[in-house]
DNA sequence: ATGCATGAGCA
DNA sequence: GCTCATGCATA
């Protein structure tokens, strides 16, 4: 039984955040020596793509744009000393993360992107079953989305802009396109998310390119990571041949918790008690961790996660062909979750 | 490609 | 403590 919770904290090795690449002479390191205590060996490409022959785009420009990248798109940028504000984080507190560091930047901290969500999620869930269609369609409700950027004054239209909200088809037919032409280029998802944070000063990992790619994101964020993509996807479109320079200065010690690994038979009573309660008070959580022999914190990080995943844009099994829902006992032991569309 | 995790912001 | 955006680590 391995079950055990084995928690190991482990020092995080790497982490490319706002600390991109500088031109050849401009290198940011008279912060602090965070970087000493240990050297990043994992950088693996494990991609399905190989490296592109060249990368393009300049690293001229660039400025850590924090969380308005919708209206301030060329705001002011921080001064390329900012690598001292990673100095800091040693073991402390990882103050990376691109939204929550632009408070000391000097931006508008008033930002406040919540509460526009809960319009078309919550009321439903453990209750869609896919529906036998036979068109690629989603069926979350690409709603009204009522996010309604600063700076629209109503009557906007733009009929090829992407401005507007898009709609879910829309979406997926542009990460279909992404995919394509990316691919077609020669790059990775990874070297796209660096791309985007030489671009615009947004870094993102592989995995959220991935997750765009695959449409497993929610509506919003996909509507916010649109216009950003579509812009490198003219970058790199127009720029064939340009010199490369890309490089990923990452390194901090952070503990992160080691990865859990929950066993399939009890992964399997979990999602039992999910399709019963989605949402567990404490106390459940604390009884069923209890039972599972799984911390607390454990079982309740699952089952946010779990919520979000029911939330994705393309749900698992969900409009799969050939999939017929038939609802005559019991949607149970979902066993294939080929979820993939037609990649590549 | 995906599972588990972190953290900001909100309630 | 939840949601939501995001990513390290891993299968």
């Amino acid at each position: 039984m391995a079950t055990a919770a084995s928690n190991h904290y482990s020092l995080l090795t790497s982490s490319a955040s706002i600390v991109h690449a500088e031109p050849p002479g401009g290198m940011q390191q008279g912060a602090g020596g965070y970087r000493e205590a240990q050297s990043l060996q994992q950088q693996q490409q494990q991609q399905q793509q190989q490296r592109p022959p060249h990368l393009v785009h300049h690293a001229a420009n660039h400025h850590p744009g924090p969380g308005a990248w919708r209206s301030a798109a060329a705001a002011a940028h921080l001064p390329p000393s900012m690598g001292a504000s990673n100095g800091g984080l040693l073991y402390s507190q990882p103050s990376f993360t691109v939204n929550g560091m632009l408070g000391a930047g000097g931006q508008p901290a008033g930002l406040h992107h919540h509460g526009l969500r809960d319009a078309h999620d919550e009321p439903h869930h453990a209750d869609h079953h896919p529906h036998p269609h036979s068109h690629p369609h989603q069926q979350p409700p690409p709603p009204p989305p009522p996010q309604g950027p600063p700076g629209h004054p109503g009557a906007h239209h733009d009929p090829h802009s992407d401005e507007d909200t898009p709609t879910s088809d829309d979406l997926e037919q542009f990460a279909k396109q992404f995919k394509q032409r990316r691919i077609k280029l020669g790059f990775t998802q990874a070297d796209v998310g660096l791309a985007l944070g030489t671009l615009y000063g947004n870094v993102f990992s592989q995995t959220t390119i991935c997750r765009f790619e695959a449409l497993q994101l929610s509506f919003k964020n996909m509507c916010k990571l649109k216009p950003l993509l579509n812009k490198w996807l003219e970058e790199a479109d127009s720029s064939s041949g340009s010199p490369t320079s890309i490089d990923k200065i990452a390194a901090q010690g952070r503990k992160r918790k080691k990865r859990t690994s929950i066993e399939v038979s009890v992964k399997g009573a979990l999602e039992s008690h999910f399709l019963k309660c989605p949402k567990p008070s404490a106390q459940e959580i604390t009884s069923l961790a209890d039972s599972l022999q799984l911390e607390k914190e454990v079982v309740r990080v699952w089952f946010c996660n779990r919520r979000q995943k029911e939330k994705r844009m393309t749900p698992p099994g969900g409009t799969l062909p050939g999939a017929e829902d038939v609802y005559g006992g019991s949607r149970d032991t979902p066993p294939h979750h080929g979820v993939q569309t037609p990649v590549q």
